[in-house]
DNA sequence: TAGATTGTTAATCGATTAACAATC
DNA sequence: TAGATTGTTAATCGATTAACAATC
């Protein structure tokens, strides 16, 4: 990942700025003018110098013995990751995880607006969730062009996902957050990012497996 | 990450690894008894040396020319996450991302079994989501020690996760499906996966910005 | 001033990739 | 047999951590 003026930045380190961000709010709401990197490293239980790495990203300078300002880290990270300017963003796939999302009443900090809502069920189309219409399908592909909408989150079903992924990118998408199981294929210049909910719970369970086996009483052999 | 036996396995690898499960069921299904690496790879554009890596904790031997043995692989995969026997688990905290894993009906194939349901909302106490009936988190402690439940899925509102981890760990929870933003502190010996979704999104729209930003036709400076 | 903290450069650690012998 | 593929050891690449001078 190569950004900030030729810059690398390490793809962990982006995903640890929206932590630090979600505490940087908090932390505001304290008073407090200044915030330590080790403060920041103590309430995530990792290194200081990981966190001095990480916000370096954002060019914002710190004072020795002080920290840095607050006010300007908040700015900073969401100027880097681009959550200063609202994207609209057209949610693909009304079933049960898509309208948790649509649910989420706080995309607004996450740079996001779901300002409409897809399905090819016609049971669902025309049906209003959390104050927004679900629209046929059939009219994803001239809404993206007329709205130039570039952000679509897909939470359809794996049978559909590349179908409505070419159209999409045909469309203009250029940024898909993909919920589905199915590895999109997209042409240069288009940004896939996969949330992968079983690879989150395979880490679980097979740490899991191996404390409780670990513990289990055994036969002793000779 | 030490398992099999002391071999090392890295946490990239087992995030993989239920993917090539996915594959490998479908795979199956075009009752292909013999898979490559190759194959693997191609579908996930990795390197096939990548597969070989990750396939080799499992354990299973491959054929030179052949490849391995879609069954066995599925068997060996399942048994190294954990995924061959299917845990109990409650979930806690009916809202709506809550209630999106709960209408979710594979979780068999993940290795879980969400047998109850939790909220301190009175008014969705006795409420009967997908066959469940909503309980009121007074009955957590004692269920998880009765029942003796080690997973819980962990989708409350920020302010009551930490007391609600303390609680469930306290009544024999190992491990902790964590989907809110809380950094929880837990005692040597129980598990915490967190599922940030801010992360996720963090990576798709700083490189969008980036992408967008460098096709921007600008002001030349002299 | 003294000392805590930043920011940079170097060292270490871990994951991926390359090379290649073994083999079906 | 010839050749594709596995499995292992070595090399490379990238991320984290250590060290330490600069400085408020």
């Amino acid at each position: 990942m190569r950004e900030n003026g030729g810059e690398y930045v390490s793809v962990p380190s982006v995903r640890r700025l929206p932590l630090y961000l979600g505490f940087l709010k908090e932390f505001k709401r304290g008073r407090f003018e200044y915030v330590s990197g080790t403060q920041i490293a103590e309430h995530f239980n990792l290194q200081s110098i990981q966190i001095r790495k990480d916000l370096a990203v954002t060019k914002v300078k710190g004072k020795p013995k002080m920290g840095y300002k607050v006010d300007e880290l908040i700015q900073a990270i969401e100027l880097f990751l681009g959550w200063d300017n609202i994207a609209d963003a057209f949610l693909v796939g009304a079933g049960n995880l898509g309208m948790a999302l649509l649910g989420y009443e706080r995309f607004d900090e996450l740079g996001l607006n779901i300002v409409a809502t897809f399905d090819s069920d016609p049971a669902k189309v025309g049906e209003v969730f959390y104050g927004r219409e679900v629209l046929p399908v059939e009219k994803l592909g001239n809404l993206i062009e007329r709205m130039h909408v570039k952000v679509a989150i897909l939470t359809t079903p794996a049978a559909s996902a590349q179908a409505l992924a070419d159209l999409m990118v045909g469309s203009g998408v250029r940024g898909i957050w993909n919920f589905t199981q199915v590895v999109l294929k997209t042409p240069p210049g288009v940004i896939v990012e996969n949330v992968r909910l079983s690879s989150s719970l395979s880490v679980l369970t097979s740490k899991l497996k191996e404390m409780l086996d670990s513990e289990r009483p055994r036969i002793e052999l000779e």
